[in-house]
DNA sequence: GTGAAAGCGCTAACAC
DNA sequence: GTGTTAGCGCTTTCAC
């Protein structure tokens, strides 16, 4: 079928494109009866502009990039949910892309955004990482970047982050109630941001209750599953393995219950169990698991809702906002009891 | 920062936009020493073309889009990765859409699809899906369609899909062997192409049993998760409750470990429980959740690439592809033991 | 109220 | 090898 476009409509109307246009866009200039006759064919004839027609003439696109690491974990599948709702209610489109946890296609992807593609761009940084450097110079051609999650403090934007340092002293200090006396934080990279605010916030929950610094391990896992199997292994086959640990990742879950179940380790009688996860598994686990749950879909929308928020306003000073969210400690049988 | 464009490296070279454009492009018609200026110049300014201008001129917008009614499941999540994946292998971008089971918004989706912001479309039907005009009118202006895992056998296009026949018969073929003598099957759609094969291959296996029509049960739970729970609970509360479960998508299954376990029904002793289902979370329940995997990434591999090599040849007769990909029966502890 | 015309940034046919 | 030109489909200014 030939695409309909101004044209035809106008040559079919009698009309000019600049009319049909105008009346499509229901301006007050257009007489009534003109806008109907328009309309009443465009619909017949199933008219939909060429976007990007109207892009390349208006300098705006009306999509947004999703630049994340994954996608096959629920906080990231969750946060796109909210970002795609909010963007379908405003009338946004949104292109995804995945980094793979690769800093250097982070960098390309952006750096593929900065020639119209886009208006802007919400970003959760890999965990490779470490430079803002590409942000600031997409920055640089006014296309405006929300991170989300995993942010770098330094760039001069938007973030949206959780209560990383706070949920990881209060499920920190949870383990410490119920009487653990070696704890571990499982870690998967020491790059991030976000990371070390919880490790910051497991650090200084057991310096409060005056634990020795041999009582708050950290223990760097990998980002790969089999290594990362293979350490916590290690961990808990050791004589002196901890009998609270808090995992900070939700992929760290099911290794340490796998684990658990082989080595014949009760999880939470010999060990208790705490992890940063948004499955909606927990409640069904054996013992259930306690959560640190962020909100990711609010995320989501919160940083999409920024996003156009500064869209909107770009003419003016895009003042940088910083929203952080409460996580949630859901606790459940994975703690429960207290350590012996 | 001003954007550079073609005409501005032009200038700053003293050549015209045509020959720094052919050049770009790596032309044979342009002397190599050019080409080197050219290049050199473009990536010390940060040139990137603007993809709109290109997209409007050659009628080509090099993205795709992916609709699908959700993406918090594994299953979508899965296969958006292997989608990304391949387009970003191919240069391609993906614009992703959620119709949130509204089969009015993928409509509407499909509609916008139309004017030249993609060039094909990635489509899972949503469970209110029962025509195919929409597809078919998307067609008529050469945008190709693929359909994966949820398709609709009558649109003439290609579709990707699992062995739903096969694999649900073979999990049933399963619980019979354990010795189930009460089967039901958990439905969570009456429209989706895909359950209703699902229930015929559940259906055949038991015919092919001897199996009582009473004793193959087919409940449709609802597509909202607390009404599933209250028909679930029904279900094994009532005094003919099922002794063999086949659950056909990944959200049954949480409700029925939870009623079991509130309801103190053993699994697998009392009752038997095989699920289609992508979690990863399967091996570390307890007991471990006996599941039909889908390649979910390998399906959107597959959807991706056949719908590349359709635009690739598009001047071309397209001809409709069918591939069908098996499922894995990974039998676990949820089914072992002989039912009593 | 309507229309003519310029131009967004690029590509491609064609001239030189 | 390089340049000129037309035009993709739309928006917008300005004239009438």
């Amino acid at each position: 079928m030939s695409r309909v476009n101004l044209q035809s409509l106008a040559k079919e109307l009698g009309l000019s494109v600049a009319t049909v246009s105008k009346a499509l866009k229901d301006s007050y200039e257009i007489s009534i009866e003109t806008k109907g006759r328009v309309l009443a064919l465009a619909r017949q004839l199933n008219y939909t502009p060429n976007p990007y027609a109207s892009s390349l003439r208006r300098k705006r696109s009306n999509t947004i990039a999703v630049v994340v690491p994954e996608v096959a974990d629920s906080f990231f599948s969750q946060a796109i949910r909210g970002i795609e709702e909010v963007a379908q209610s405003k009338g946004y489109h949104v292109l995804i892309y995945l980094t793979y946890e690769s800093s250097d296609k982070e960098r390309k992807i952006l750096e593929d955004c900065q020639n119209g593609r886009v208006d802007g761009v919400l970003l959760s940084v890999s965990s490779q990482t470490d430079s803002h450097t590409h942000i600031e110079h997409l920055m640089d051609y006014n296309i405006p970047v929300v991170l989300f999650d995993r942010v770098l403090e330094k760039a001069h934007t938007s973030k949206i982050t959780t209560d990383d340092y706070d949920s990881a002293y209060r499920a920190t200090a949870h383990l410490a109630e119920c009487n653990c006396q070696q704890l571990a934080y499982l870690s998967i990279s020491d790059q991030l941001e976000m990371n070390n605010h919880r490790i910051h916030g497991f650090r200084q929950a057991l310096a409060d209750r005056h634990f020795s610094p041999e009582a708050c391990r950290v223990i760097h896992c990998t980002n790969d599953t089999a290594t990362a199997h293979t350490i916590i292994q290690q961990l808990l086959a050791s004589p002196n393995r901890p009998d609270g640990i808090v995992a900070s990742v939700e992929k760290l879950a099911p290794p340490v219950y796998a684990i658990c179940h082989a080595l014949h380790i009760n999880i939470p009688a010999q060990l208790k169990l705490v992890c940063f996860s948004n499955t909606s598994y927990a409640p069904v686990l054996q013992p259930a698991l306690t959560t640190v749950t962020q909100p990711a879909t609010e995320m989501g929308k919160a940083a999409a809702t920024i996003l156009f928020k500064t869209l909107k306003n770009s003419g003016g000073v895009v003042k940088p906002e910083q929203v952080v969210l409460p996580s949630a400690l859901q606790v459940r049988a994975s703690t429960s009891g207290m350590a012996t």
